[in-house]
DNA sequence: GGAATGCTTCGGGCTTTGCCGAAGCATCGG
DNA sequence: CCGATGCTTCGGCAAAGCCCGAAGCATTCC
């Protein structure tokens, strides 16, 4: 994972979404053979799935471990300020706010977790994040059921780096159940073939005010 | 944090408590210098912290976020089965028995580990290790007596993660005394000017049988 | 003070690994 | 069929990085 040629190419898979070797190898920055090659590296070494469709073969992360491991990493690097220069995405709307393999990410994304810690919902504590009984009122208000998510395997809150933003946005399983009750409110839906979500007014203002 | 070298480390600061550079050497399987350029390395990335100590530097993660990073890759490394980072110490002889430090380590040491904990003589709590009473009486009855053990300032148990089967053997007073009780029965000698333990054959199927 | 210990820096050897172009498979379209 | 496209494998090359011994500081012990 540490090779950049390979770091791009697990970063760019985080959207969720499946991309075929070239595509890979452009992110990457390399020739097609060098992409290849990387790319037995990592199916092989687990951290990528494979499927065939007609000449292309897409590639995308093996699972949602994976993710997480990225994530951490990513985290952890920013942290230390060594993070190379990644140009962010150029279309407004995905920078505003996108899918970020389950949760929200974007400006939206990071100001949301700036308003979470602000208003002690969620509490940092040196590098681990967690959130605060009176976090867990009021996204129980919003609908989301914070013991049943503590139930599961996965950790609660998360932080993981904005791509385009480089600063935290919150993950976990309260990120991917938040942007679950975002589509269940109909407050944004998610663009056709693509990362970008997209707000509807009402979600617009209602997200912008939410615990505020 | 992908060299074999690096990994070894990271995971043996795991535990929480500060390494000196030489035992970080030691653990790592490399020579000093070496060990210090991939200080320097883990240092600047921010992932260790340094305290200086007399003539001697301590060692240890530089947070908690460190620790989960590892702890998360470990895990993935687990689940896509592909642990073997390295097949340890090239030498055969030197991965089947070896000292660390004043203790055994190798696929000897691990094995006999998990015997002890199979066979309740030793009790796992949550990272730490204590002898059980039951423990005590079968090391008495082969020569080792735990109260003398339990006079010195020294834990009487302790785990140390082995470098080439990453897995937990007995360091700590009893995991030395046992060793010296090995050489003092003739079951085993060390190699000279080597880290190499050899088992006569009588000790080779008495330690083996031991305790079972 | 001088010797011993712990650690780092320096210089050079050597393996590893990333990289590419060219050639080889496989699939699709005509 | 044939050629075009997507991807992988192969061979060779160059750079990066790991490794060690020796020498150089720093600190402690006698």
């Amino acid at each position: 994972m540490g090779d950049p040629a390979r770091a791009n190419m697990l970063t760019s898979l985080m959207g969720g979404q499946a991309l075929s070797a070239s595509e890979l190898a452009e992110v990457a920055g390399v020739a097609a053979a060098t992409a290849s090659g990387h790319l037995v590296q990592l199916l092989d070494g687990g951290l990528l799935a494979v499927e065939k469709q007609g000449r292309h073969r897409y590639y995308r992360l093996a699972g949602p471990d994976v993710a997480i491991a990225i994530e951490t990493l990513m985290d952890l690097a920013q942290r230390s300020r060594r993070l190379q220069v990644r140009p962010g995405p150029r279309d407004p709307e995905m920078r505003r706010a996108r899918v970020c393999y389950d949760h929200l990410a974007g400006e939206c994304a990071v100001a949301f977790f700036a308003r979470l810690t602000r208003l002690k919902l969620i509490a940092l504590d040196d590098g681990a994040v967690a959130i605060t009984s009176r976090g867990e009122r009021r996204f129980a208000e919003f609908g989301i059921d914070i013991a049943a998510l503590k139930s599961a395997k996965r950790p609660v809150c998360r932080t993981c780096l904005d791509w385009s933003e480089r600063r935290s946005h919150l993950a976990g399983a309260l990120g991917a159940r938040l942007l679950d009750r975002l589509f269940e409110l109909g407050w944004a839906r998610r663009a056709e073939g693509s990362r970008i979500v997209r707000f509807t007014p009402l979600g617009e203002t209602g997200f912008a005010k939410l615990f505020d």
